[in-house]
DNA sequence: TTATGGATTATGGATTTCCGTAAAATACTG
DNA sequence: CAGTATTTTACGGAAATCCATAATCCATAA
């Protein structure tokens, strides 16, 4: 079982559970942060003085307060700490259920549990906490297992989503060819972006090109 | 203080941390109800048994599950349950910041306090309590106060947000003229369409017909 | 070098949206 | 009822987008 745990969210009310939850499974050595940017120079400082975390506990979506912040989110810190310590597990702990991004955890960041909050997520993160400690398995609740035999989105790369990004930003196609043309970026005619978008809206099966900003809003792409 | 209490809260973290709140506040007659449908069957009951609740904490997003559900969300039950028992107290407890959705639960469930779920939320919640236990005051939690301020958006009707969906559901102009006319919606010429299209941009300051859908979509309009 | 295939870019026309103006219909007022 | 104001509808040209095809570039290999 694990030693020394470090929970990232910000819900006070949520870190109450939490650590209800450690003290069940007799795991006292642990510690909240309420920001990312903490919760990054906590482990840090862990690492440096010897006594690494072996578990990070983390929510993805933290509120924007009056305190300026480093790492706004949770896959940033899952990422960053995934860099400086790569053997901590890790366990996404969110209400967040779009196949999209639960994937690009496991793929990108290499998670070892994803656990959907929800009506009993306590005892999931429970059984998630027990497997990882245990073995090399990872664990994903049950009702978003699926995103992991989503067919990969490997058409979908870094400038559409900046495309997707700048159309839902009011940008115009040929303002955003303009922008992509001053900074250098790789297609930028007009017929590329045209094409790719041609491309997009098939993939997701948009009618045209609000409803792929719709979509893709929705999936959590942007 | 309050001498009976109902809880509609799906995420059983936050359960548990509302109950301890409570408990902290010697409110001992208290209970929870994970979907909206029991909730509002609780409070009916109550009712009837004539030992009616007195004050209803309330999430305003529920998860969907396998289970069907009448009613979907924290915005109905309030309105609901508002409708048989007019003299009940009510805290809505949400994430949800958006001005626009806060505003109208004041303004149309008549609630008695909003309590945003941030880092400090416990406090404030004990706060609302205490405040609307003992006087015909309202309560909202600082970071949102503002939302009452806002002018209120008198130029977006249903017609409005009815185009605004069909739009990011990606039906184009002419088709959604087409449905108005076989449904028999009131304005449903080209031009009618076209002018609340117009309006609606200059309302949001929207560059064009994608960026107004991906604004209306992040102010939780749609 | 030349040929080949893939990716990028260019071109042009069909469609849709954008936006202003004007006509028609409706409501409101004296 | 006439007259004015407001709303709704109609029209048309400009702009933006959609979409298919053709031309160009470029790396690799024969």
């Amino acid at each position: 079982m694990f030693k020394k745990v470090i929970v990232a969210e910000d819900l006070g009310d949520i870190n109450l559970a939490i650590e209800q939850t450690l003290k069940d499974l007799d795991i006292v050595n642990f510690q909240h942060a309420k920001y990312c940017d903490d919760a990054f120079l906590k482990i840090r400082k862990a690492i440096q003085d010897n006594e690494p975390y072996d578990l990070l506990i983390s929510d993805l979506s933290f509120k924007k307060d009056h305190r300026e912040v480093k790492i706004a989110n949770g896959d940033e810190l899952i990422q960053k700490v995934r860099e400086i310590q790569p053997n901590i597990k890790i366990i996404a702990y969110s209400i967040e259920d779009k196949s999209l991004r639960i994937k690009s955890l496991f793929d990108n960041s290499e998670i070892d549990a994803f656990v959907l909050k929800g009506r009993n997520s306590i005892e999931e993160l429970k059984k998630a906490i027990h497997i990882i400690s245990t073995s090399d398995q990872t664990f994903i609740s049950p009702e978003v297992a699926s995103a992991l035999q989503e067919k990969s989105n490997y058409e979908i790369d870094d400038t559409d989503i900046k495309i997707l990004k700048y159309l839902s930003d009011g940008t115009s196609q040929d303002e955003i060819i303009e922008i992509f043309k001053t900074s250098d970026i790789k297609p930028n005619s007009k017929s590329a972006v045209e094409k790719r978008l041609s491309k997009l809206k098939d993939f997701f099966k948009a009618n045209n090109t609000v409803h792929l900003v719709s979509i893709t809003k929705d999936m959590g792409i942007i």
